[in-house]
DNA sequence: AAAGTATCGTTTCAAACGAAACGACTGTCA
DNA sequence: TGACAGTCGTTTCGTTTGAAACGATACTTT
């Protein structure tokens, strides 16, 4: 147990000591019912993943790709050719998954990849012909789930969860880094 | 393959085929720029992981407790005794990680279980007095730290980020089940 | 009561994950 | 030039994950 764990429960002592003597909804009144379901961590987990579950399922039984895979394809779509580090950043995934979803996609034979001829150490990807392909089938498909999901939300709405994102995401960065 | 991956990519032939020979850039313009940072679940996603990055690094810090565990001791600390299958459904977790952050809670003393006196299937899993002491710690924190996260957000918009998250919710119900 | 079915929670198994080690390559500084 | 430090992408390693198999208990049917 750390310094800081200690130091938070020295704090809550008498409180603890009570409710220990107490009955616990005693207790709860008193600090205020804590309810998980209603934690922003907790909603923002649960709801994200639903919404990855289902996206997951459709992606793999329609085009056969895992997530990582389809947004490496999204981005070499947007625009190749990119370095593995660039392909990371644009996807917000790790090298090590980045580099595992690119195996897959060029044994799948939908990435090319390259020597950066400036640069051995780096390369350069791009979507082959057949990945171009399922590039243009997946997009259109991809909106369209979209479109399913934001169903329930007008427009402004809709524009407002991404300024809401947007500040929630500035917060974070804030807070660990 | 599957059919409708076939399908998809049929119906989008004179396109891609058009794509192949012009450049994509023009392709890009015909159909719309995809942009995968502006695409919901994947914003969800970065959003929410992060956020859960953050939040269980202090987790792990100040307490010892990884998310699932903090996520049982918040159930259990709301409205014990719970069984198994209760705690399930509490936290949007699965039996086999339930019964994982279960083991690691009774290990560190924080969660007592004992058999259900009606159904020996069942478990009445509650938190011991060590557990309680940690719970009346780590509630404030974990609403100070909620805290933290919305203190961009106003009163109103940090109900409407709930409101949408609900709209969410809804509707990937109905895309997947 | 015996047999068959269902439910509960644990365990097993293979896949996916991230951190860190690694080899390959480049740039810098002596 | 030769050593050193830095970067790039892959691979390794131990952990975490969810699906499915499992043993144990309860319910239902006959």
């Amino acid at each position: 147990m750390t310094q800081a764990s200690r130091a938070a429960l020295r704090q809550h002592e008498d409180r603890e000591d009570r409710a220990l003597n107490g009955t616990r909804d005693e207790t709860r009144t008193e600090a205020g019912e804590f309810c998980l379901a209603g934690f922003l961590p907790y909603r923002l987990s649960v709801t994200t993943n639903r919404v990855s579950r289902a996206f997951a399922a459709r992606y793999t039984r329609e085009f056969g790709l895992s997530i990582p895979e389809w947004r490496v394809m999204a981005v070499l779509g947007e625009r190749a050719p990119l370095s593995s580090n660039e392909v990371c950043e644009a996807t917000a995934m790790d090298k090590a998954k980045v580099s595992r979803a690119l195996t897959a996609l060029r044994h799948k034979g939908f990435v090319k990849k390259a020597p950066h001829p400036d640069d051995q150490r780096l390369l350069r990807l791009s979507l082959s012909a057949k990945g171009l392909r399922v590039y243009g089938a997946i997009v259109p498909r991809a909106r369209q789930l979209e479109a399913e999901l934001t169903a329930g939300l007008t427009a402004g709405e809709r524009g407002q969860l991404d300024r809401l994102l947007d500040k929630l995401q500035a917060r974070v960065v804030d807070l660990d880094g």
